[in-house]
DNA sequence: AAGACTGCCAACCGCCGTCTC
DNA sequence: CGAGACGGCGGTTGGCAGTCT
């Protein structure tokens, strides 16, 4: 038997909001807050689904919302987050002030992807569609593949910590707009919560042991890459943070092909010629050249996610040079 | 001028994880 | 411990607006 209907559907209003409703729901919720938004229609004199509330005003009308044009600092963290995290829209989301999930997820499939098809890169992988970067005769590529799943993974597993945390530590109510981000792995310390003062992320042990059980199942590498990393994760301080920065250098190497600076290829110009330089595709020998830009190119963009995703620096600085 | 086509985005749908009883 | 309630998430769709023919 499958679950009831979140809410009956009789006499309940469906499609775009009047201008009235969103004025009961504005009032409602800015005097008592939404509380159970299964109640929340009732009370706020709404004939609509709690569910449907709940969206209005998460993706609408919440006054912390910036609408309108995305910028390219903007553009440029959604695809390089994507690049990282895939379809993660709410984890996207954290990691851009004031956008919501939705409407990052709308500017994705009608902007952002197929601008990356339009250049031949495979909006999923975000590896070139034509193979090129499996075919430039070494293994680059795949160790490139394999490491941006490893980050993948690795974030993933710092998000689900993050929710934790969140989840654990209502009471103290975290600033979700300001999201933790830089792993601190501590002894014994089950109930620990991110410091106010560094926004960090302290993961307690059961947690990191939780996450390194569910590795145990996937390749030995996958935990070898984590625990490779983990020693400097384990320090303190922005200095350790920039010896991690630093230890990525080999890591770096292996990215080569994998994004190399497509993000500024896709600002600065989507067309195919330009991808073709950036990918180092282009047929006349001068891909040794090319090789060594994109190498450049590549940590500068790879620091610029890793520094965006371990938000000691604003969401908005910067990511690339 | 009008119909066809395309792009965009708000909103819906259904699944999933967590919470509560 | 299991079932239902609930909220959150990502995929998809419907309808409007703009553009093309």
């Amino acid at each position: 038997m499958g679950r009831s209907p979140c809410c009956e559907k009789i006499g309940l209003k469906k499609g775009p909001w009047t201008p009235e409703e969103d004025q009961k729901l504005l009032a409602y919720i800015e005097e008592h807050g939404h509380g159970s938004w299964r109640a929340l229609p009732a009370k706020a004199g709404l004939q609509r689904c709690g569910k449907s509330c709940r969206l209005r005003w998460t993706n609408y009308l919440r006054p912390d919302i910036k609408r309108g044009k995305f910028s390219l600092q903007e553009e440029q963290t959604i695809i390089q987050l994507h690049a990282l995290l895939g379809n993660r829209w709410s984890a996207i989301a954290t990691h851009l002030p004031k956008r919501t999930d939705n409407e990052i997820k709308n500017y994705w499939n009608t902007h952002l992807k197929k601008r990356l098809a339009k250049m031949g890169i495979d909006p999923v992988t975000h590896k070139s569609i034509s193979g090129t970067l499996t075919s430039t005769g070494d293994d680059k590529s795949a160790k490139a593949a394999a490491s941006l799943s490893h980050m993948a993974q690795w974030e993933s597993a710092r998000l689900e910590a993050e929710a934790r945390l969140a989840r654990e530590s209502k009471v103290a109510k975290i600033d979700l707009d300001s999201p933790t981000s830089t792993l601190t792995f501590t002894g014994s310390n089950s109930g620990m919560l991110p410091t106010p003062r560094t926004n960090r992320l302290e993961v307690s042990e059961s947690n990191f042991a939780m996450w390194q059980s569910d590795e145990l199942e996937g390749e030995e590498s996958d935990w070898q890459f984590f625990s490779k990393h983990q020693q400097v994760l384990g320090l303190e301080g922005k200095e350790k943070e920039e010896d991690f920065i630093g230890c990525e250098e080999e890591w770096f190497t292996g990215m080569a092909g994998v994004g190399a600076g497509f993000t500024g290829m896709l600002l600065d110009g989507s067309n195919e010629h330009d991808a073709s330089e950036c990918w180092g595709e282009s047929s006349n020998g001068q891909t040794e050249h090319s090789n060594q830009a994109s190498d450049e190119e590549d940590k500068n963009y790879w620091n610029g996610v890793l520094r965006m995703v371990n938000s000691e620096l604003p969401p908005q600085s910067p990511p690339l040079v």
